[in-house]
DNA sequence: CTGAAAGCGCTTACAG
DNA sequence: CTGAAAGCGCTTACAG
């Protein structure tokens, strides 16, 4: 069943069939009428290969999802999807492995679907920047920013993200006001992950600006963004550390990680160590201990994400940076010195 | 730039530089040698769009993925598009939501991208039986089974599930042998869920072999599949049957849910009241304390559920319904009465 | 307001 | 082994 099908029963044209299908003005009441009618008895809908094909301006956002196991990429994602519905474009959903190139996966789906523009959700797209400049087309990258924002590289990505360095800062400060001292740190590896450093030097300019001592050597436990690698951190931290009285950490899913270590390990939270989480994922705060945490607001990344996005796209505006907001969760996974 | 452009700088016709880019026999090697070493100089990529639309053979797999926040799926999900990327397939992936008809999106999807098949995680594609029927591809439903097995409305639909009912009678007897005998039941609504209907079964028939009482009045726990559904299950059920001693729950994130429940209470577990889930999240293996489940087996799940819809699309097979093996895992979520 | 026609970028019999 | 051509199902100037 096509359009010319429906248009011969009709008794139009497959152009007014067309125009009427895709709300276009000037159509005669009559004519809308009639062809509603028999749409609607056969269910019809058009084929959207032919569509996009034969279209302008392309109706496609691609969403790169990295890391399928992130919670927090869902809930992004779910919010995006149904943004989406009420919107003129529909979602392309690709979820690459943890270990891929998400900037060479981008240039495949460019060329190959023609997308109108491209959502990162996680990732580093800036990494790979020759890659990159091949994409013709807006990009943003949501809840992590580029490195290098106003590099000439990146001319067309836009970003939405937590001020992690800030979101960080806030985090060890209060660890710090509740009297912590010597307090560790398990994170992703520097080197690879500017997300990383960004919330390691909020970290570290914390505990400076408090004068506290901090050994990267001892007190740094790089670790995957994963409960295992948690897990595993936990135990490296009370080796390399056994006198901490409390742990920085980057994910909520590496402090329940952590948690679980440190309950195996004898050790009680908070009353032997703290922790702190970050993410705020729903998971995080129904665990025992509740996890102490800040809250990426997935509500308005997606919505400030996917707005950048749109302006680029329909009005050409310049890629933006933004921040948006992040909530300081108190749970029940650190305790008072005073 | 498109194949024609490819076409003339390789000074062949489109028609071979289209079979050469498809790894179609009869080509020269000449040919290819040249028409590769032009297309790899622009990194040309075919048009998706173009293609599909001309393609007799569809090559692309919608994947419908209800309930965005269960980490069951996402397991699923990044298994299903690893093995998909050594095929001549793509999956389409598309999030609904918790309250969308699965069904009537199924339908729209179909008319609109014409995929080759289309893969179900979770819902309940077979209820509403009309609008299934106008779906003319092979289906395959992945860790749910229909209602309907045999039903004439489901002829291109298969199914690769976990045995829910035999497990649930593994567990209850599990429960039963450790002393319980007052055990509630934390779990789906029956009348819209036959995934619950089928959880609930293997319980009662555990409970009737052991000539165990059960009020369903008092005992059932209606609850959504959610952390929070969990949680509210909880404060009822001690409300409803407070001398309960252990409570069979029909998910990992309802068990965790009601876990923190009774941890707000004072309820300690297992020492007051054991538990057990239902999936085998690594969430659930890592929790304080490890929840007693079962495990579901990802990885075959989405393996046989692939190749089963691989057979009817590619061999036309008729759907066939398959179980995959389950585990047992024991956590701490379960206290011995004996 | 409507129709006839060109053309989007491919694939695939058909003929050579 | 290769090319010329038809056609997939749409959209959109163009003409009326």
């Amino acid at each position: 069943m096509t359009i010319k099908d429906i248009a011969k029963e009709c008794g139009y044209g497959v152009g007014t069939v067309s125009r009427a299908l895709n709300n276009h003005p000037g159509i005669s009441d009559k004519a809308r009428q009639k062809i509603y009618s028999v749409v609607d008895k056969y269910g019809f809908v058009l084929n959207q290969n032919a569509k996009k094909l034969k279209e302008h301006a392309p109706r496609t956002i691609a969403v790169l999802v990295q890391g399928a196991q992130s919670i927090l990429f869902n809930s992004l994602l779910e919010i995006i999807q149904n943004k989406l519905q009420n919107l003129p474009y529909n979602a392309s959903v690709f979820v690459l492995n943890e270990y891929d190139n998400g900037t060479q996966a981008a240039c495949k789906i460019y060329y190959e679907q023609k997308p109108a523009g491209i959502i990162f959700l996680g990732g580093n797209p800036d990494s790979g920047k020759e890659e990159f400049d091949a994409i013709k087309v807006p990009c943003v990258l949501i809840a992590n920013s580029p490195e290098d924002k106003d590099g000439t590289q990146t001319k067309n990505l836009s970003s939405v993200s937590t001020d992690d360095e800030t979101a960080s800062y806030f985090c060890t400060e209060y660890l710090i006001k509740n009297g912590h001292k010597k307090i560790c740190v398990i994170g992703g590896e520097l080197q690879s992950s500017c997300l990383s450093r960004r919330r390691f030097n909020g970290f570290l300019r914390a505990m400076n600006d408090y004068d506290l001592p901090f050994n990267k050597e001892s007190m740094y436990i790089p670790s995957m963004y994963s409960l295992q690698g948690g897990f595993d951190a936990a135990s490296t931290l009370i080796k390399k550390c056994p006198d901490a009285s409390a742990v920085f950490t980057m994910s909520d899913v590496m402090a329940m990680g952590a948690c679980r270590s440190f309950a195996d390990m004898g050790i009680s939270i908070p009353k032997d160590i703290s922790i702190t989480g970050f993410d705020g994922l729903s998971v995080a705060s129904y665990s025992c201990p509740r996890i102490t945490t800040i809250r990426q607001d997935c509500t308005s990344l997606a919505n400030e994400g996917l707005s950048s996005l749109l302006n680029s796209i329909e009005h050409g505006r310049k890629p933006s940076h933004k921040f948006v907001p992040f909530q300081f969760i108190e749970g029940e996974s650190v305790k008072s010195l005073k």
